[in-house]
DNA sequence: TCAGGCTATGACATCGGTGTCATTACTGAT
DNA sequence: ATCAGTAATGACACCGATGTCATAGCCTGA
């Protein structure tokens, strides 16, 4: 590969005016200019990063970590999250990072958290100029340290030692979809929850109570229980279990809040074995807006973007602007909030709560 | 970030010795060794891969060049190939250089062919020693030129000048099916094609008809439809009546090949809504095994495997190999054929062949 | 006409490693 | 005792850019 030598020699210049050249300098007479573009055209002229970095000691790189390319396994196999959220990030980084002079390093760690320091230890020796770890979930991290020289973004996760992060706003997100539920007349709102150990779950049951609470609507624990398992099986046993329940109650949901859309899928077969329409007698709401389940159920599913591309997008500038060091977001973390998605799934006309309980009076007739 | 001369100084030897230690080199004594191990760690010492690679001319990059990570939003868009090939072709690429000591850099299209020179710039300026590109199905393209100094591999695509490239095998994994067919006792074998000026069409004709001779069975046009289109209701349209006008054949086929599951996912629909059986009265069978459809279908589709992790796994060999020089495949393209998945949807007892026939004959009598 | 100020260009050192070759200090054989 | 041979280490140049500073040529205004 030809140099800045020899297209110094072959323009008959300096190899300092063909770097002007190559970089734009504006002090470089036009005639050189012409002379020196020619000679790079003909030599078919690359600069090598690599020496420009000697100098300038700017690498021009990012380096993104995750597992996201080799997680799109997960879906196919049994009992793997749906979705593939990092990836949503990894392209949110890739659209931002596209807006700007750098490139984009990506390593995957194969599932495998062992390899993690060597991937980092290798974006070292390149120097990148920032690094981004993606996670695949609301998650807590315990990651090498890196030297301060080099800035670290968290997206989709956080660890202890305040390393700068960009989490989803779960409890924004419930309580956005809580108080809709509220304004289309819902006051029995039943939250069927994911694992109380994931990190999402406390937030947005939090999320879950203020909505309630700013609605002036009491807090009623019988509507509120954890459905997610491990095992599908397991999983659907536990749901109709609790649905059972909630609806035996003397005045029962209207509506059943999902952890997930996956689960709000599994409620839709539930609700249908037991011959309760959706959403006339009972509506569901999900989370994640994983389009392929919630744009294909009948009704589509209401439910809460999770806003994967706006959080890698949202991470990339915060990584940017550490690079720059212009940064002014304070030490907690950036949370991304994603919009309600209304569709049919609910009803903005709950019978039970006021019909139901009518025609029990009835009975009493 | 301390350079090799802070740590030679700091050990008391040379930075050569340093040099040397770093890479492994045996040459050096063991107390010299541990003192400038010492070193190293105390200063964190990481070595910088530009200025190893000014002399060395050795980057350690292979640059690839896909539009997987965009493309993960396909699936949710209307008319959008089902799955996500690409991913999982860079996802076998992946696994297969964490078995090298290279470092992948991946760097995506985002759709838009006309970014290909710029990134192929941007890979050249880091001295990647290989290139790859991963098209999202088996495609022609035509990319601009890159020096013959870097190797560079074509992966489910393949172009005019003779790069190389990794592809399905088409012919081979219809002809297998086909194959599989018969020895279930098929006869009469219906195929409905992709369209059909998509490369793998042609091919997989090729490969049907090449296992209907080897079993001297009789090619019959009558028995194979172009049937995909890219409006879903049109598709759904053409295949009713294809599938209508050969099941009122003399001899109806007992097995419908469709080009890809998703179509076998649909014609599941059609012959669900005309009360006819699968696979006791219809056998289908898909291609592909897209898995979240081909196991989630009752009963689970019979399909071939469209294997592309392992076409990454072979492209990212055949680049090694040629970067180490020592490439002896031939010209032509690396063939990668994936097995059958034979599941429900093909009944092992064909009737109409057989017993349908005899029933006409009864008619006869 | 000449000082002062530009503009365009080049000389040179430098970034952080490594290849090459030289040097030193042993070891063991003659 | 001498010397060849080997092991351990260092001196030095070099890879390909670019930052810094110098310089030559030219314009402008007093």
């Amino acid at each position: 590969m030809a140099t800045i030598y020899d297209v110094a020699k072959l323009a008959g210049v300096s190899p300092k005016t063909v770097s002007r050249v190559v970089n734009a300098d504006p002090a470089v007479g036009d005639a050189t200019r012409a002379l020196v573009q020619t000679a790079i055209e003909q030599l078919r002229f690359v600069p090598s990063n690599a020496a420009r970095m000697m100098r300038s000691n700017k690498s021009g790189l990012v380096g993104l970590i995750t597992g996201a390319i080799t997680g799109v396994n997960a879906p196919n196999q049994p009992n793997a999250p749906i979705g593939l959220p990092d990836l949503f990030i990894v392209q949110g980084i890739q659209q931002a990072i596209a807006q700007t002079d750098m490139t984009l390093m990506i390593a995957d760690t194969g599932g495998r958290a062992d390899r993690i320091p060597h991937l980092i230890q290798t974006f070292l020796r390149h120097r990148v100029e920032g690094l981004i770890y993606v996670a695949d979930h609301h998650l807590r991290v315990t990651l090498p340290q890196v030297p301060k020289s080099t800035p670290m973004v968290l997206a989709n996760c956080f660890d202890l030692i305040g390393t700068p992060s960009v989490l989803p706003d779960d409890v924004r997100g419930q309580g956005d979809l809580v108080t809709r539920l509220i304004a289309a007349g819902h006051r029995r709102i039943a939250y069927l929850t994911l694992r109380p150990d994931v990190q999402a779950t406390p937030l947005r049951t939090q999320g879950y109570r203020a909505a309630l609470a700013q609605a002036g609507i009491a807090f009623d624990p019988a509507l509120v229980e954890a459905c997610e398992m491990d095992n599908a099986e397991a999983e659907s046993q536990l749901l109709w279990d609790a649905i059972d329940r909630m609806m035996r109650l003397p005045m029962p949901p209207t509506v059943l809040c999902c952890g997930n859309d996956k689960m709000a899928l599994r409620v839709y077969g539930i609700l249908r074995s037991r011959g309760v329409k959706v959403p006339d007698e009972m509506s569901v709401a999900g989370y994640d807006n994983y389009r392929v389940i919630a744009e294909a159920l009948y009704p589509p599913l209401t439910t809460v973007d999770l806003p994967y591309a706006a959080m890698g997008v949202r991470a990339t500038q915060r990584l940017m602007a550490l690079i720059a060091g212009t940064d002014q977001t304070e030490r907690p973390p950036t949370l991304v909030a994603g919009p309600v998605y209304w569709r049919n799934s609910v009803t903005e006309k709950p019978a039970s709560a006021t019909t139901k309980l009518k025609i029990v009076r009835e009975d009493y007739l």
